[in-house]
DNA sequence: CGCACCTTTTACGTTTACGTAAATCCTATA
DNA sequence: TATAGGATTTACGTAAACGTAAAAGGTGCG
């Protein structure tokens, strides 16, 4: 018995005592499955963020690692630190109604919202000095090309 | 004769030759007019990017140092990184048209609205994203507040 | 057997712009 | 003279998220 659907047999020699009837993969296609590197992978691992069952010592992925890597990055992409985001992590409880750690979320949300729009106010001010420096540039390269005199800048 | 014109009198105990006739302005108050630390003003000399000239030991900043710290700072708002900005100055040439130093300002300029643009959609589409996220959680937890019963999330 | 391929752990390196001591010096003033 | 304020140099520390060796081990295949 396969360890991966046969869909994505990709690279898969190994096999694995299939007691549990789960659908385990190695770093490998876990990487590839989600654009990330192995080396991210044991690092989020390492960070506590991720924790693949073992096969003596190889990684293997459920579909419960995925999701969490899915949130991860999802995390990453809004701005979360993965400090913020193992916090938020953390405080998953299957048993029950997490209205905690939806209550942090919605809350290191609604900072990292301010933040964000703080952010996008400092870039569009950025664009704004960029582009009239910009303007002052091609007028004083233009006053130069066409009549050249003395200036002073820089 | 004192350093500094009288309306900044702040903390000038030093007297220094007055041999020349430009405004120096020691450490301090050159931190102070530009709100940067003087860890800032030393780290910019160590990098180039500023050479004040010296009594003895103490750096004194003249007129043109100030000018020159400001285009790092413009630089720096802008996002460019000290290295390109020394890049930049270091075409500063006083007897010239500095046509190459303008273009090159122009043409890191230019590459630098390109990715300050990317870095907006960036943030616009991570503000999307987590609005998003945002909306759902919202849901979830008044889903568990009038209803309570088990769910999934993590 | 030997090679290719995947995996592991350990651990230093990278980037950027300073922060933060620590030890010392100079000086005007009370 | 003691004290309060500057000033100097040297140099390690910081943050974030991995990159990049290095050395080694397991495995199926031709």
């Amino acid at each position: 018995m396969k360890l991966v659907s046969p869909g994505e047999a990709a690279a898969n020699t190994n096999d694995i005592p299939a007691e549990a009837g789960e659908e385990f993969v190695r770093i490998g296609e876990m990487a590839k499955k989600y654009g990330v590197t192995l080396r991210t992978l044991r690092f989020y691992e390492d960070k506590g963020l991720l924790n693949p069952h073992r096969d003596g010592s190889t990684r293997l992925y459920t579909r419960r690692d995925k999701a969490r890597l899915k949130l991860i990055l999802l995390g990453r992409k809004v701005g979360f630190s993965l400090r913020d985001v193992k916090q938020m992590m953390d405080l998953y409880d299957p048993t029950g109604t997490n209205t905690k750690q939806l209550r942090l979320a919605l809350d290191k949300s609604e900072k990292q919202l301010v933040r964000l729009q703080k952010q996008r106010a400092l870039i569009d001010d950025a664009i704004g000095e960029l582009s009239n420096s910009m303007k002052t540039v091609r007028q004083m390269l233009s006053e130069r090309t066409a009549v050249p005199q003395a200036s002073a800048a820089g």
